[in-house]
DNA sequence: CTGAAAGCGCTAACAC
DNA sequence: GTGTTAGCGCTTTCAG
């Protein structure tokens, strides 16, 4: 491992014959007023010597780290889900056209405890931050709605708080899907939904009961807490039709949660969408390929988190004071739906 | 967005009287010879203050910037991949235990034709870096192989390069596959293999080969490559068993290709395990949730993950030259298998 | 057209 | 015990 002396500006300058300021000034493309032959000097000397700017004393100069975090929740193994994934990739792509890196931060209680998500800040390790999967119970999230870091919640929002927040329509995705159920001819629909801390759960219930035909909310032995995963999507479906045998549609809150549903639907003998319908939400990649493929209330992830790194920047550069931002949503129909039966 | 002005070390030194070595032997614990009397001062006014050194001087300081970098190759959506998200979580656990962040990095054309691979190390973006995913193909890793820059590539290796590596055992993970089919009364099998520019689909075959009681190696047709997606490894089982209607299982290089086989095998009317069986390699999570939930061989990728970024800090801090490390797997029994139908 | 010098925030020899 | 000072690598006034 040996240690490469890296060649620092001083090294091009004095094989140059230029001095310090000349250099920096022809990389930095303020050469207006260098002469050409210089120029030249400079500019062959960079090559020659494979000159590279330190970030990290531009950094200190600039006082930019020129890095972004994401923040994702402590789940069981935090980047091993295609939702958070999909985010993160979307991110990545857009902060890389603006000359920024991503690092991953995950909020367990630990971090949290130690002030992590403010002293990352402090210390100049970040120039802004996104959050997903945030919840109502995310008590940290205070810590920045006095608005002076740039911080900007993914695809949700708390009501009680002011933070810049980009997300997706989730009324309108209740609305979609129960409308869609109804239209099909179902009456007696079931609804799976996420985490009762997460406001979107909220949203996509209230747009579901509406669009369904109902005047109130839905009775609380047509829902069951799926936990947004396979596993609690599965045993949701269960208790649901087992409760209720009359169910001839389930709606769930997010796609693992319906594919999940469908596994454990077919583990008591029902078939989907002969005996039963079902509906899920975001149109994962994996929702095209389950079996029955999956009909899907379509969130634009990928779009919603380029967009959401965008906004980000726009408030590290003072471009944008606050930020509240509603993206639409529409429905993928495959052939998890049918009428229901006679 | 009120630009908050950063306390530095200069402000502490100023309200607590004390000068800016003080200050920083205090806060480096180093203070074995200052008086307790002064150290409390400055303690004080750090708290007062809500001083927090900057990463970037400390880095610019000590040359080290306290980051690492994940590579991860072109994908869809990079990190929306069990297999790939797994990862990333184990390395950011380990990364974090050691204070070092994670920032991710996609290899890309565009990202590798501007030799940005390099230029982050050259540029003291990073300490070191850990390559995901790679292939034969991937010239640009050449670029690693004088060892000046710590680089550990993670869970493969390339037959002609001598760069660093943390990995499973592929060779036994075929052999534990083959071995157990062999075992269950199969002769008639099938291979679904990833990329044949991935040095561990060729240990996979070997190891599987020797195992199903070949002496030589398996026929071409009973190979087809399933493209480490679900898609891919549904089309390739349907094209083995179109073309050999007597294949009692198959044999799957990931639980993706795995789980889509089954999908496949459904769609035209094969059950699985009666009419046929089927044995992924990976056991991500999905593995226990698909239907039937799948056999396959064991390979602790997260354990995996944790050692290589552990490893990759030794060679950082000088404590390693060079590291080849092959880790054990095992084999998971699910419901995907049965003996051969008569 | 070009260069000297200050300063970003921190650490560590080396005084005293 | 504590302070002075010289960098780390870069950008940017401000003078020539």
């Amino acid at each position: 491992m040996a240690k490469r002396k890296s060649v620092s500006i001083k090294d091009v300058a004095r094989e140059s014959q230029a001095s310090l300021t000349t250099v920096s000034l022809v990389l930095n493309k303020r050469d207006w007023r260098i002469s050409p032959a210089t120029r030249e000097r400079v500019l062959e000397a960079v090559q020659r010597l494979g000159y590279r700017p330190s970030r990290m004393a531009q950094g200190l100069q600039a006082q930019r780290s020129g890095f972004l975090a994401i923040l994702v929740p402590q789940l069981r193994h935090a980047f091993a889900d295609a939702y958070f994934g999909e985010l993160i990739s979307a991110i990545h792509d857009q902060a890389r056209e603006a000359g920024y890196k991503i690092i991953l931060e995950v909020a367990d209680e630990s971090y949290l405890a130690a002030s992590q998500h403010v002293e990352i800040f402090d210390r100049h390790v970040i120039d802004g931050m996104l959050c997903m999967g945030v919840t109502n119970r995310d008590a940290y999230l205070r810590d920045f709605e006095k608005g002076d870091r740039p911080v900007l919640l993914v695809n949700n929002y708390l009501p009680g708080l002011a933070l810049n927040s980009v997300r997706c329509d989730y009324i309108e995705a209740g609305r979609l899907a129960g409308h869609f159920l109804r239209e099909k001819g179902h009456r007696h629909v079931g609804l799976i939904h996420g985490a009762q801390e997460v406001q979107t759960t909220h949203d996509l219930r209230r747009g579901f009961e509406g669009a369904i035909g109902l005047n109130a909310p839905l009775a609380a032995d047509l829902l069951e807490d799926g936990l947004y995963t396979e596993e609690g999507g599965a045993e949701a479906a269960i208790r649901l039709v087992r409760r209720h045998p009359n169910l001839t549609a389930l709606f769930a809150g997010n796609d693992k949660m319906a594919i999940g549903a469908i596994a454990g639907l077919k583990s008591i003998g029902l078939r989907v969408p002969e005996d039963i319908s079902v509906v899920g939400c975001d149109d994962m990649h994996s929702a095209a390929f389950c079996d029955p493929p999956l009909t899907t209330v379509r969130t634009p992830i990928y779009e919603l988190g380029r967009r959401a790194c965008e906004r980000l920047l726009d408030l590290v550069f003072n471009r944008a004071e606050s930020i509240q931002e509603i993206h639409p949503v529409s429905l993928t129909v495959r052939k998890s739906v049918a009428a229901p039966r006679a």
